[in-house]
DNA sequence: TCTGGGGTCCTAGGACCC
DNA sequence: TCTGGGGTCCTAGGACCC
């Protein structure tokens, strides 16, 4: 993988689908095309925000994702509203994706709505300018979907280029354009640092990405661990991971969790609520044909505040029966008898149920070697003492050793 | 009229084993 | 009868992203 990188620099695409959710949404019916449109669940059950806004939304109205949703229909009465409909998104992207993969199967799946392309071979025989025209222009044209194009020599770049021109951007980034275009702003910006770490490195006096970049090492070290190195990399516009198309395929945790209608104390209730969340990360499991045996259940209190609390089991799972004993073993354990406004079941670590078959394998083995190891030893204790006391313990041992086969 | 739901990665302490 | 250091697993939580 990293020969076709070569010597000369890689190219690196990222795609970001503009307000995706939304875009689904005009996409299936244009009649909303010059409508404010935001995708948003139902306040009666207090899922009453903002997950994705057009532009007209956006630009004419100040409408953002997480604004709570009474706030922008004050903003823009005429607002059209429509609930999340997750899997007609994921049909789309699924649509997405497929285009891109003609273009390169170097393709790594960022997220539902973004991706990234090494185009480092293919542009040897077509100008990475003209490809992104290409893609975008395709993208809109077959699948009506509005897309943003950064691109730059490592996903770090073209992530942040993306994210420059909104929407149906293409900007490119080099290397050398990192003091002009990204050291003035300000170090939140960047992809990677979030609120606290902005606070921290405000803290620390370093307020602009270039602040980050000449940044001492030892005490961005102190503060941030090995994660401040790799920002500060970053910074300077070093990104050396690669694009890989197993990443976005590989599950590591399957879950599933609701806000309830309203905060609940009813224990029926919760034991209700912990078997549909069961039957579902049940069905997405089978789905992606994966077993786990660690639970985590997680609960958020009335207060918003926040536990998950998991526990591994020796056999690998994936029937909703299990996993709901399971949670529900948690919960009684755990719960504080507070009033509960979310419950969360997630299966972490899943693994290939293939792997499963060949670890129950293995473990058959092992408790065979240890009896067998067992049983030598008490033929050994019998030759040296010959004590009917240890012919008898023989006998019990192998009656066991029966009844195991 | 408060704050969704899906994830990933990292850290850190304690248990346990060698 | 006093005590080391490394490795791995489990658990809990924090930060971040879309």
């Amino acid at each position: 993988m990293q020969a076709a990188n070569g010597k000369r620099g890689r190219i690196i695409f990222h795609i970001d689908c503009n307000s995706f959710f939304a875009s689904c949404e005009v996409a299936r019916d244009p009649s909303l095309k010059d409508e404010a449109v935001v995708v948003a669940g139902d306040p009666k059950e207090r899922r009453g925000i903002v997950l994705a806004a057009n532009y007209i939304a956006k630009q004419r109205f100040g409408i953002y994702t997480t604004m709570p949703l009474w706030e922008a229909k004050k903003k823009c009465p005429s607002l059209v509203v429509r609930k999340p409909n997750f899997s007609l998104y994921r049909e789309m992207s699924q649509q997405v994706f497929a285009f891109l993969q003609r273009i390169s199967p170097l393709l790594e799946r960022a997220s539902i709505d973004e991706g990234y392309l090494d185009v480092t071979e293919v542009s040897s025989s077509q100008h990475p300018l003209e490809l992104a025209h290409h893609i975008q222009r395709g993208l809109l044209e077959t699948l009506r979907i509005p897309v943003s194009i950064g691109i730059a020599p490592n996903k770090f770049l073209a992530k942040m280029a993306s994210e420059m021109k909104k929407p149906l951007g293409i900007t490119v980034l080099r290397k050398r354009d990192v003091p002009i275009v990204l050291w003035p702003l300000p170090v939140g910006q960047m992809h990677g640092v979030g609120d606290k770490t902005a606070e921290k490195l405000n803290a620390m006096g370093i307020v602009t990405i270039g602040d980050l970049a000449k940044a001492e090492e030892t005490a961005l070290q102190q503060k941030l661990g090995i994660y401040g190195l790799r920002l500060k990399e970053r910074a300077n516009g070093i990104d050396h991971s690669p694009v890989d198309p197993e990443a976005g395929e590989k599950w590591k945790s399957v879950g599933n969790s609701t806000t309830l209608p309203y905060d609940v104390t009813e224990e029926h209730v919760l034991f209700q609520v912990l078997r549909e969340l069961a039957e579902s990360v049940s069905v997405r499991m089978k789905q992606k044909r994966v077993v786990s045996t660690t639970i985590q259940l997680t609960i958020r209190y009335h207060n918003f505040q926040t536990i998950t609390r998991s526990k591994t089991w020796d056999n690998p799972f994936q029937e909703a029966e299990e996993i709901f004993r399971y949670a529900a073993h948690l919960l009684k354990k755990h719960w504080n008898s507070e009033p509960i406004r979310l419950l969360g079941i997630t299966a972490l670590d899943v693994f290939d149920r293939k792997e499963a078959v060949k670890q129950l394998d293995l473990f058959h083995y092992e408790e065979e070697a240890k009896i067998e190891a067992l049983w030598k030893t008490v033929e050994k204790l019998r030759k040296k003492f010959g004590d009917t006391a240890i012919q008898k313990g023989a006998a019990l041992v192998e009656k066991e050793r029966e009844q195991q086969n």
